[in-house]
DNA sequence: AACCCTTCTGTGTGCGGGCACGGTAATTGT
DNA sequence: ACAATTACCGTGCCCGCACACAGAAGGGTT
């Protein structure tokens, strides 16, 4: 490991000039079959890699990536992801890397298709979006396509061949965790509970994977007799409903002793049920925001199941620039870890959120 | 956001050339303090922050690491800080990084001295170690000083001023939180353990700060009766021993439901229980290797804490790596995160133990 | 042979910053 | 007052690569 083998030793060695190295290197053309091959053999016999850091700063050019997601004063999620890119971006700004947020609204695809003209205006070499309605990101994607802009999606899976990856979350394999960590703190012959605090939970999709994978996993022991019972319910900001959905849901199922909440809602039901039943019960949610983490360091959440929001906005970030600037393969399928988290562990993950600056 | 300020940009506002601004911003001195003052106001107004690119590509030294652990034959276990320091290194080699690996046995303190000597012939600008053996690692801590060697340790903590940084677990953090696991699984009037298979397990500092924790855990709730059982056992790798030792234990704890293995050799003595039993009771160990993994996908096992030993090592060359290059400031006592592993999502685990090459 | 294309190749400049060298101005000593 | 020293400053080259441009080599036409 003497020396890194610039692009001057294997001209050198092939006897031909930098120019034509590069030439080859580029594959710009204009060089001759006979010095082609001779250069190729060189940088093999050699093992020549591109010194990234010369290459960039040679390059002096900026990639421009524009970032679509909704606004965070609707949900406060959508903050995460954003705050992932923002740190990515500190550690590859040397790279000629610029990033330009646009935000739409949660609910409103039209607002979507607006900001999507808003981009196209001054088309970006890259986009990175969450694909939240799948009629219009189409559109979106199409766009891309004719104008051959590079894009990842984040946090919604759209099936889309051009796109470089898809980050997110696996939904189906979230549902069986959840399955798996309610099972643990159940006895035989207790009732465990899906709860939907969602409107239209009937047609989301991740939801639906949800109960599904929460249901296979408790399908795999057919002996034990652990009943599973689902409900969906709407009205969950009215916090009188809500509390009598529980009062109901406790009285028809006298052994019921865990509950799954299938998104980052769980603290609204903690709120609403008595102190003595919310101890004793296992309650296992989503999300680490804020309303949640007080819930679990007082113990009335026993389990958060954490998606990396954040880290999938940096990883948003990371694979364009593996991409543009490093010029590596990116895995066109990138599920991120569930992390498990309890009031034990929540601290690191907190942590690791704010600060995170792996390297640069 | 429209352009990097250079060094340039400021040489001419301030209306000086770019070799006095060169100099204040190395305190290289020999710049009039009028000039010196201009030079900062321009840089503070101005913004200006160092381009890294090219300064590394000016600078066009390599900074030498030495890693100095215990050979992987007699642990595997230390294969994976190595793995992770070998991931790292190949995000950040393009920054003139190189490193040098050096071996020594677990056992054996006169290796340890030996190969400090080694390292020391020709003494790197930095050294990352594993310091297990206190007395040994203090005498390499003292050369470092003299030679001015930066240093960083990992696994094990040794308190020292001069060193750069502390990476590694939090022994008694993750005792409570796998107090925390068993719990969950456990019902009022039963009895937890905590078995350390280990020779000399009575003065390792790491297990009596992860008993100190366990106990602390289940110190929370006064008014429960679950029994805390604890017990040391020497002869793990006699199978027969291990057997007997786990009948008897069952046969003096009749509800006894749970175990917590204090190291990773979990594994051992799930091999010597019954399946039924094994089934039954809940178990929580550390380490993802290879034969415990077997195990939690077998359900034998139901929980697994991961200690990131392999971001362990990854760390420790990216804080060098932030020091030496990027000037950044790192922090001294870094705990990294205790995931909790389960069936469910070690996939996801190991596989970021392969890939993680974050960026680069 | 003179000319023009086309294909190919070498040289030179710049990216932003580190650093050495030589030069100018200011200061000190005699 | 003049030389010798010191304090300060600007210029230019280099790091490894990308790319433009000029020019050479070769082939074909008149």
């Amino acid at each position: 490991m003497s020396r890194q083998i610039r692009i001057k030793d294997i001209a050198a060695k092939a006897g031909v000039s930098t120019g034509t190295v590069d030439r080859v290197l580029h594959e710009r053309g204009n060089v001759s079959p006979k010095a082609k091959v001779k250069v190729l053999k060189v940088m093999e016999e050699l093992g020549y890699e591109r010194n990234i850091i010369a290459s960039t700063l040679a390059y002096n050019r900026v990639f421009r990536i524009a970032a679509l997601l909704p606004g965070f004063h609707t949900d406060p999620y959508w903050e995460q992801p954003f705050s992932g890119m923002e740190r990515a971006l500190k550690t590859v700004r040397h790279y000629g890397i610029s990033l330009e947020p646009h935000f739409f609204e949660l609910f409103d695809p039209r607002s979507f298709l607006q900001t999507v003209g808003q981009v196209l205006e001054n088309p970006p070499d890259a986009i990175l979006f969450a694909p939240v309605f799948l009629k219009e990101s189409r559109t979106l994607l199409e766009a891309c396509r004719e104008n051959g802009i590079h894009n990842v999606m984040i946090n919604t899976y759209v099936d889309n061949p051009d796109s470089l990856c898809y980050i997110g979350q696996d939904s189906y394999q979230s549902g069986f965790l959840a399955g798996r960590l309610l099972h643990f703190g159940l006895n035989e012959g207790e009732t465990a509970m899906l709860l939907n605090l969602e409107v239209g939970s009937h047609n989301a999709q991740h939801l639906i994977d949800k109960e599904r994978g929460f249901r296979d996993y408790f399908g795999q022991f057919p002996g034990q007799h652990i009943e599973i019972v689902k409900r969906d319910f709407e009205d969950f900001d009215d916090r009188q409903k809500l509390t009598s959905l529980l009062d109901d849901l406790f009285a028809r199922h006298p052994r019921l002793n865990g509950i799954f909440f299938t998104n980052s809602r769980a603290y609204k039901a903690v709120e609403c049920l008595p102190a003595g039943i919310v101890q004793k019960i296992k309650i296992v949610g989503f999300d680490l925001i804020e309303q949640n983490i007080r819930h679990l360091r007082k113990n009335n959440i026993d389990f958060l199941i954490n998606q990396n929001p954040v880290h999938q906005g940096y990883m948003g970030i990371i694979n364009l620039v593996n991409h543009l600037v490093f010029k590596k393969n990116v895995e066109k399928l990138q599920y991120l870890p569930l992390d498990i988290v309890v009031n034990e562990n929540v601290d690191y993950y907190l942590k690791r959120q704010e600060e995170f600056e792996i390297v640069l």
